[in-house]
DNA sequence: TGCATTTATCATATTATCTGAATATAATAA
DNA sequence: TTATTATATTCAGATAATATGATAAATGCA
């Protein structure tokens, strides 16, 4: 066991695990990453939750840098743009697509 | 977006994830998976963390399955045993062995 | 303009997590 | 038995994360 040559890069990763140790946003990039581009409407409707709830998830996840929003009219779509994550989450869940 | 087909496996993957999404945990396994089993006192040393805080990390490790413990003596061994978690910590930190 | 729809933000209550001190337990030696 | 070393557990306070309702902002349409 060696000293943490890298506190920081450590810390960073951490906090990128955390952005997706929750059930919902785990559920939401998981979502995104099996079948693509989704706005946040649908989002809502598939997990029956208040919509503050999931505007604030995405939130996080965006100001992490593991999704990125485009804006199409009225409706706001959402895609998964991190690779250590798309990587992670294909590798917990590896039956799916 | 699908509807979360399964509420229970999307729980216990994010616990999963919660267990290393931590500088502290993510250390410890991390050294673990590098560089092998390893006792509590040099785990301790290497992190300059006070007994009872690695202590408490290791133990919610051990509770969730990532890391088994092994006494030899006095001392008290641990290995990593999770493979989503070698998987996802391997995917995490590519240059290391 | 006024209105409906979609999404974001704010305030706040609740809950979970982290930490360190103190204490407890386990193994071994003297 | 007593002492020592190694590790675990308990507890209290501080901090952080989460959920939710109210409100605000952005867009498009009549």
């Amino acid at each position: 066991m060696q000293r943490p040559d890298d506190l920081e890069l450590l810390t960073a990763k951490a906090e990128l695990l955390k952005s997706i140790a929750h059930p919902v946003r785990l559920c939401i990039v998981k979502g995104l990453i099996e079948q693509g581009e989704c706005n946040v409407n649908k989002i809502q409707d598939c997990l029956a939750l208040p919509q503050s709830t999931v505007s604030q998830h995405l939130g996080k996840l965006r100001d992490l840098g593991i999704v990125r929003s485009r804006r199409q009219g009225v409706e706001v779509y959402y895609q998964v743009v991190n690779e250590d994550i798309q990587r992670i989450v294909r590798s917990l869940f590896p039956t799916s697509s």
